[in-house]
RNA sequence: CGGGAUGUAGCUCAGCCUGGCUAGAGCGCUACGUUCGGGACGUAGAGGUCGCAGGUUCGAAUCCUGUCAUCCCGACCA
């Protein structure tokens, strides 16, 4: 391709609405630009980005068995009451009406689409004998983000490759799932993605039903925890912490706790202040409602509750924060006041409580708090639970190493969904005696336009974008100098035809622009290769070839030009 | 959805607080000339409903009210 003939506009200046890098980069290079908050075109650079990207991962579906389909953006929404994600999703999920004659119809944009594929599944799968399957689609999904952010990386309308697998067994799932989770590891290799594969919340079925494929960003939105000894690494929300129970005894003629004055003092951050302690010495009292049951759940000052581990804990399907009357019942104070001693609820306690000497808590009274409560002697309990976020230098779960944390953007994820939406969905199939079983299912998504922007990035320097080769949009830049000189046009667009011939993805720079101007726009769009023809090394017959993420150029004799990129590119 | 900020030329921004003649700069763009190996220089130009609507005022980019849009922080994220 020949720079005058498409359409690359760089930008010199930052736009200002562009926050991070990675947007930054895709907007000065001419990826992409934007519509509104949420959705952006894929200019021509970006979008060949987008499906080299697509097409990598096409080629490891295809290649673990997967097959490729397409399916609708718009969906009826009675599939999704059917599921009862209409309400899960609420806001999410785009749904509108519009009219067909003289009927009303329900539409919503699929934000992703186990409904449609488990509702053609059901239509089309009788027996066993046509199970195991794997079906994906790389297509665009809706979701009507809250707060799009960052570009291209959270955005209402996003390129997803979504699969599904269906099988009759926990072997079938099992297998499906291993296929799809080595292939995402091939994928983002492929693609020249560092990437962190995560235990992740996973719901009802638990162990190890899903994973997170996380790229290791600074400006990542997620939180992985990992230990850098033995490899353990899990999202924040399911990491477990290598903490271990401690109840203490109760004290004999221990001191009662001091009730103080705290007026209109109901968070940890005001009480703090107000008494001059270290929020490490609070024990925050949680009022749970679980399965409309009412808990009080005792956390450190300076610790996050964790909900999933606390639903675990207390082996219950649902766990919500309670309202505030439940809490005014309980407790017999406002919010913000709630404390151990006395509250009329069962109580769960965090490993760190046990360690707690002397805790300031709330006194279940309204203004008023109590120092010097002892856990075990002030208020009992039998066991500590594993109830909070896991830290930076939490103890690793797995061995004696401790937890580091790092910011992620999340690139994929597979889940082993079981038999939710088979069930809803009445998908099932016949068993060699002749009974009939809902078919087990597991979802595997990757955001490809989210891979591009995590490779911008994670891969610039201070001029620009430093593409991994397998999906740079195109290979090779080749710049003429001095596009008037006929010498070096005709040995340049000898070197074109000979790349192109050669296969190789070849952008040529044939603005009739000086050459630091070309310079500064070939570090900015940031191909791999870099190919000038100049008057200066004409004179010597040679070209000049440098890698882009290597400062020094090579001088190469002209008619080796083209064996040294094909050497370069077999390299990686 | 809560909090904060911004909206002036294609881009980056000044001017607004303290209202006043024809609204500015740099970059980009057009023409001509000189230049030509890391974002050149000169000359001459084009380009603006100051986000939109209403109000206050003799007079509004500037003050007030509303509204829309964008960005940031937080909540949310199958």
């Amino acid at each position: 391709m020949r720079w005058t003939q498409t359409f690359i506009p760089t930008l010199k200046e930052v736009p200002a609405e562009a926050e991070i890098p990675g947007h930054q980069l895709m907007l000065r290079s001419g990826m992409i630009r934007q519509l509104m908050a949420g959705a952006y075109t894929f200019m021509p650079l970006g979008y060949r980005s987008v499906r080299k990207v697509s097409q990598i991962v096409r080629e490891e579906m295809d290649r673990a068995g997967a097959i490729e389909l397409f399916m609708p953006a718009l969906q009826p929404i009675e599939l999704f009451e059917r599921t009862g994600r209409k309400d899960a999703f609420g806001n999410v999920l785009f749904n509108f009406e519009s009219r067909r004659g003289d009927r009303n119809l329900h539409f919503a944009l699929g934000p992703t689409h186990e409904e449609v594929i488990t509702d053609l599944i059901s239509r089309e799968i009788k027996t066993f004998r046509q199970l195991p399957l794997t079906l994906y689609q790389i297509q665009t999904k809706f979701r009507n983000e809250e707060r799009p952010r960052f570009g291209v990386l959270r955005t209402s309308e996003f390129l997803m490759k979504d699969a599904y697998s269906f099988g009759t067994s926990l072997e079938q799932l099992n297998e499906a799932y291993d296929a799809m989770y080595n292939a995402y590891c091939r994928i983002f290799e492929r693609c020249g993605l560092e990437y962190i594969p995560v235990e992740a919340e996973s719901g009802p079925i638990g162990g190890d039903a899903s994973h997170e494929f996380m790229a290791p960003a600074d400006n990542g939105e997620d939180f992985v925890v990992r230990c850098s000894s033995c490899g353990y690494a899990a999202n924040q929300e399911r990491a477990d912490t290598g903490r271990s129970a401690t109840v203490p005894p109760a004290q004999d003629g221990a001191a009662d706790p001091e009730k103080v004055d705290t007026p209109n003092a109901g968070s940890i951050e005001d009480v703090s202040a107000m008494l001059k302690a270290d929020p490490a010495t609070f024990i925050k009292t949680l009022i749970y409602m679980a399965d409309g049951k009412a808990v009080a759940v005792l956390i450190r000052g300076d610790h996050e509750a964790n909900e999933g581990k606390i639903r675990r804990a207390l082996d219950a399907a649902d766990v919500a924060l309670a309202d505030e009357a439940t809490i005014e019942r309980v407790t017999g104070a406002p919010v913000g006041f709630a404390g151990p001693v006395g509250v009329d609820c069962d109580i769960l306690v965090d490993h760190d409580i046990g360690a707690v000497s002397s805790a300031i808590t709330g006194a279940n009274e309204k203004d008023a708090h109590l120092t010097g409560v002892i856990p075990g002697t002030h208020f009992q309990f039998e066991q500590t639970h594993d109830l909070r976020n896991a830290d930076a230098g939490d103890k690793c779960p797995r061995c004696d190493d401790s937890l580091e944390i790092v910011h992620g953007i999340e690139v994929g994820h597979v889940f082993k969904l079981g038999t939710k939406y088979s069930e809803s969905l009445d998908a099932t199939y016949l068993d060699s005696d002749e009974k009939k079983n809902p078919i087990i299912m597991g979802c595997y998504g990757i955001g490809v336009t989210r891979v591009v922007a995590s490779i911008v990035e994670t891969c610039h320097d201070e001029g620009g974008i430093v593409w991994p080769m397998a999906v740079a949009p195109y290979t090779v830049e080749l710049i003429p100098l001095n596009v008037k000189d006929e010498e070096v046009m005709t040995v340049s667009n000898r070197v074109y035809d000979e790349l192109t011939a050669a296969g190789i993805d070849v952008l040529m720079d044939d603005r009739d622009q000086r050459p630091g101007f070309k310079f500064k726009d070939a570090d900015l769009i940031g191909l791999p290769i870099r190919v000038v023809i100049g008057g200066r090394g004409l004179k010597e017959g040679i070209a000049e070839v440098r890698r882009r993420s290597e400062s020094d150029a090579q001088k190469v004799p002209l008619v080796d030009t083209i064996r040294v990129v094909q050497e370069i590119i077999a390299a990686g």
